[in-house]
DNA sequence: ATATTTAACTAACACTTGTTAGTTTGCTTG
DNA sequence: CAAGCAAACTAACAAGTGTTAGTTAAATAT
């Protein structure tokens, strides 16, 4: 039961093909292709095209708020959950970085689970906000414009699934120490 | 002739809606109901869907090929020529965000145009890569791993185009300071 | 006024899309 | 061996795709 099953297959051979084309320009034929069967021999396995993006996303979108949870509810401190979001980033994407793309790229073609990923994904923001803001009453974060801050890392962590597939030689704790440290400490002397 | 032409007008309405779905969701007839006419209509002045994503993403990519050729040539230091390069993302996202999507998330749709694209922004990312390496050496920069700050701007300053129109009241000026100080300094105290 | 240009239209094309129905094949289990 | 099942197949569909051809109406230039 805990092999990967030939609904697993599919998916995973369609995130691969979204990340390359997009969503709306892979076909059902194109993943039927890739998997040397055809196109309507997929549909003893999956229900629609969209169930594919929805397993996809929807799964990486929870397993984000489960980390978040996670950092929320311990007693880091400021910069050290930063540092952990930054790891929970890397982690999950070095995973998965085919249907991190689709994440990133291809979530307005949700159609029912739309507005349930968008949830997802403004609680997981404001949870980062909070982080930002409670730093900065501490004084461990500086006192700049707190969603530009925001912004910028969120930014950087969302594209790590374009990023990561380029650096064969992945050490996953180098590359969180070395990212943390730009992150929180900029590029100045 | 300085006026928008009807061609303009079409790219600009179908850059908009690159934006909401991706070239490869939008059709033609999507384009011609956004300005309320025919799709074969289109044809008279444009000769492709192709043509209009050639449009958009090459004199965009030119701009920044433009800009970077200015800030190469001046003898600015490194850090007040990565304050240029950010100021150069915010002029032209902002006068453009719906092209900068297009630029973002459709480069592979090009066809014929492709390898010229990817040319130039290989070219850029090289242009970027030699000021990062140039201020280390001179010592402006601190000696973090090149390609992580590298990654890390870059990444930031290709998302603006989702962020920019969120902020209604956008001061480029302000913004620009803003963020050049989170990317030069992070966001530790 | 006539001729020319611009930019819209209708109608149609060949092809591709996601999906369904019904069938066949080959393995596993009693 | 027979039955059941998983997973492939062929054939077809209705709708939607980019694009072309030919036409028409209004604005502009001669």
């Amino acid at each position: 039961m805990k092999e990967e099953s030939r609904k697993d297959e599919i998916i995973n051979t369609a995130a691969k093909l979204f990340k390359e084309k997009g969503y709306s320009a892979v076909t059902m034929r194109d993943i039927a292709t890739a998997m040397g069967i055809k196109a309507a021999s997929l549909y003893n396995h999956i229900s629609s095209k969209q169930e594919i993006l929805k397993e996809i996303i929807i799964s990486l979108a929870e397993e984000f708020t489960q980390g978040m949870e996670f950092i929320k509810s311990s007693n880091f401190s400021s910069i050290e959950k930063l540092k952990k979001i930054v790891s929970l980033h890397i982690s999950i994407t070095s995973q998965n970085t085919y249907g991190m793309a689709s994440l990133n790229n291809d979530w307005m073609h949700l159609e029912e689970q739309l507005p349930y990923y968008l949830k997802l994904r403004s609680n997981y923001e404001n949870e980062f906000r909070k982080i930002l803001k409670e730093g900065i009453k501490k004084n461990e974060i500086a006192n700049s414009d707190v969603e530009v801050m925001l912004f910028s890392m969120l930014s950087t962590l969302r594209s790590l699934y374009i990023w990561i597939p380029k650096k064969e030689d992945l050490n996953s704790e180098e590359l969180s120490n070395n990212l943390s440290h730009v992150l929180i400490n900029g590029i100045n002397k």
